[in-house]
DNA sequence: AAATCGGGCAACCGCGCGCAG
DNA sequence: CCTGCGCGCGGTTGCCCGATT
């Protein structure tokens, strides 16, 4: 049952690639193509692994490769789609004409996300590195942070403390929503659906237009700001509070929001609801047990899992 | 001149998904 | 329907080479 085994593992050559084992994959890939790269070894008259041989020829005979360094334009171009879709080296190689995902993986590992570092930028979450800083301080010590005003029976209240929750978890912790990238085993790449953030509340009408559609190609070219835009005088205005969002654009593919203020930040919702000194066994399940009693007392507002973080 | 260190990069490893058998 | 390989991917390793001591 199965295939049969694409070679011999105990018998293929591994390591570096000798100039004569290049001449031999290139005059084979030239005159054959590419097709089945478990046969390629064989009929190139190779002791290696198809596997070797498709890498070897994908990272560096493959015509019409860039063998030069990255440009400044190349530069900025990974960095954006870095920030919008994380480390998705092939999609970003994809962009990039003549460079492969080996290629752009190596010289983010090794130059640009240094380059961002020494520029104050964190370049896991392209923010600042002392906004970064700043968040997870707060996450990590809530009691340094003064109580809210007494509970309100208010739902409209508790809800934008609901989201400005989310968005100051989002912030902190900068959970990569599912942004839709086309699947790499697919071939029909053209198109995907942007999904609506599974945390967050509805936004105000009339903005809201979700499901959001667009292309790859469009969201390649021309970024990913879907025009949503909360401004802070309409939270303001919308749920009659102290709080602030200066922001509500899916930028650079993160939920990109400004941070909350006075009244209403995750820390103070987290030390809110449950008492000081009461501990949960993480982080996730703090957030549930506060979802659960605000399901309990707001049987109206939406419920989250964890599902919707990770 | 030799030893050590560190950066860059090619290649390998292991995983998930799709699909052949 | 099940098994297991092919493919493509991201993460990691290890070698090479230039810089420094």
């Amino acid at each position: 049952m199965g295939r049969p085994p694409c070679c011999d593992k105990a018998n293929v050559k591994k390591g570096p690639w000798t100039a004569d084992e290049d001449a031999k994959l290139l005059a084979y890939t030239s005159t054959h193509g590419i097709g089945n790269w478990t046969s390629v070894p064989q009929k190139a008259g190779l002791k290696r692994c198809g596997k070797s041989c498709r890498l070897r020829y994908t990272n560096y005979l493959r015509p019409n490769l860039k063998h030069e360094n990255f440009t400044p334009e190349e530069e900025e171009h990974i960095v954006t789609l870095h920030a919008m879709i994380g480390s998705r080296w092939s999609i970003i190689a994809n962009s990039l004409p003549g460079r492969t995902d080996n290629d752009v993986k190596n010289y983010w590992n090794t130059k640009l996300s240094k380059k961002l570092s020494q520029s104050g930028i964190d370049p896991v979450t392209h923010r600042p590195i002392s906004d970064v800083m700043l968040s997870i301080h707060r996450l990590s010590h809530p009691q340094s942070l003064p109580l809210p005003s007494s509970p309100s029976s208010s739902s409209t209240i508790n809800a934008t403390k609901t989201t400005t929750f989310n968005r100051e978890l989002k912030n902190a912790f900068l959970i990569k929503p599912n942004i839709g990238v086309p699947h790499h085993n697919t071939s029909s790449a053209s198109s995907f659906t942007m999904p609506t953030p599974p945390l967050l509340p509805p936004l105000p009408p009339p903005a809201q237009t979700s499901p959001l559609e667009t292309t790859w190609t469009d969201f390649l070219v021309d970024g990913c700001d879907f025009g949503e835009n909360v401004a802070s005088s309409e939270v303001k205005k919308e749920n009659n509070v102290a709080a602030t969002c200066e922001s509500w654009t899916i930028g650079h593919g993160w939920y990109d929001c400004g941070m909350l203020y006075e009244e209403g930040s995750c820390s103070n919702f987290l030390a809110s609801g449950s008492g000081e000194g009461e501990e949960s066994s993480s982080f996730v399940d703090a957030i549930l047990d506060h979802d659960k009693e605000m399901a309990s007392e707001f049987p109206q507002l939406p419920i989250c899992d964890s599902s919707d973080f990770f």
